[in-house]
DNA sequence: TTGCTCCTCACGTCACGTGAGGTGGC
DNA sequence: TTGCTCCTCACGTCACGTGAGGTGGC
């Protein structure tokens, strides 16, 4: 009737996500009425979604209908996301899987200290694509709200914390000329740096390959230094709405030029 | 740079996933050369598309390009076609938390014994519904190249066992007037019965709802039997093009119209 | 008495993550 | 000597599934 296992009742009756309407005390049989029919089919189509036991059983309890639809649009949301997701990884797998892919081209490069608009916070790895947008998009709405003139690209710098750890410092800003300063947004320098650059074409969900391709180069050039990653957002969704004309570009710190290698 | 964390890394190494270039042997220490990224690469991947580790091995095990590939597209079709299900299950949610549903009538028939060429094998639930398009097409094309008159609606027998223990007899078939064998196709009398009977409306994912309705009914009733569940497939994808359009009849075995309730 | 279905209890699975406690090299 | 990073080992997590051994009611 539910196309619930025997298993999963049983299972659902242990975490007390549907209990039994009548349990035989002799026997321990379970005995379930029809007027939970409902609460088992949405339960099932839940879990199929995905939605994590303690989530459903947040819904089951909802008090009212409106904050169950709510918790239900959620997770909803939730999946549509990672679906968009699923289909980028997809698409670009099958680019991956295609007969030949343009070598990645490596550049090195050393830039000056840059006086920026930033915002900088701690951030797990998890949260960085919801924190970019949101940063980013305050970044650009106080530069066009203070008529500030900005100097150059969107940038970020990314703690090597963030990947060892899956959580560490952020920094997202816009280069200026006069300072800034309002709310979470600070004005600050960024040191100059020695980098290897590259520039990665497309979607941020296939960057990886750009990085792996990067972060050899550098390995293999015995230059590499700790330091944060930085990258320039050169051409971003908010530029362009063709996932070919997206342009990034990851910098890798490294040894100065004169650096000798010993 | 292949944004693997050092747990999972470990992970791989111990499960033969992705042995390090090199491992010192007094501390234990991992080497990895960068050769390797391009592997660590295609593994994220896989492993985020929910490719199964041991899937994984095989494709890095794959001797040449071609083979490589195809175990890859036949991962993504499993994956595109799961997203096309989600979708589904995901719309269909929402129209489950809209404003009301229209009430799921139940009626009761008899039916008399028919004859019909079918096609009757043990199938897992889980493989039911590839089963399912492999048969009816099967049916289908037969009655047609033999220009068989098809007397009924495409019907299908589903045993208890197939929802109890997840494997059991299924038959799918289409009523004719004349024996009909060839190949697995073999004519057979399928058995009158007392029904109780529900349309469905809408997509097959849909239907646990109409089921956990007229099994609802039947309990209520007390008139339930166990044996095979029919469905009789009214209108198919084969038939209209509009999900709104499908109609499936589900039938539960019941007691018969005389039968008294003891 | 024989099946049948239900039960409990303990352990397995999958792909890691967590956390305690320890070690080598700068 | 102090941090730091790596290590091992054992156990935890999530949502069930498996399988052994037992029981009640027809």
């Amino acid at each position: 009737m539910t196309q619930l296992s025997i298993k999963t009742l049983r299972h659902y009756h242990e975490v007390g996500l549907l209990e039994p309407t009548h349990v035989d005390e002799a026997s321990g049989y379970r005995f379930y009425a029809t007027d939970l029919v409902p609460s088992a089919l949405l339960i099932r189509r839940l879990r199929t979604l995905e939605m994590p036991v303690v989530d459903v059983r947040s819904v089951l309890n909802a008090q009212d209908g409106s904050e169950r639809n709510s918790l239900i649009s959620k997770h909803l949301e939730r999946m549509e996301g990672t679906l968009r997701q699923t289909q980028t990884v997809v698409s670009d797998l099958r680019v991956m899987l295609g007969p030949s892919h343009a070598p990645v081209l490596v550049e090195r490069r050393s830039v000056p200290d840059t006086l920026v608009a930033a915002i900088t916070e701690n951030v797990a790895i998890g949260e960085l694509v919801y924190w970019w947008q949101e940063a980013s998009a305050e970044l650009r709405a106080l530069a066009r709200q203070t008529g500030t003139r900005v100097n150059g690209f969107l940038g970020g710098l990314y703690a090597p914390e963030l990947y060892i750890e899956e959580f560490g410092e952020v920094s997202l800003f816009l280069p200026i000329s006069e300072p800034l300063n309002s709310g979470r947004v600070s004005t600050v320098l960024v040191p100059g740096a020695h980098l290897a650059v590259a520039v990665h074409r497309g979607s941020y969900a296939g960057i990886d390959r750009t990085y792996g391709a990067l972060g050899s180069w550098v390995a293999d050039s015995g230059i590499g230094r700790t330091g944060p990653i930085r990258e320039n957002y050169l051409l971003t969704s908010a530029d362009t709405s063709e996932e070919q004309q997206l342009r990034t570009e990851i910098c890798w710190p490294v040894t100065g030029p004169d650096a000798t290698n010993h």
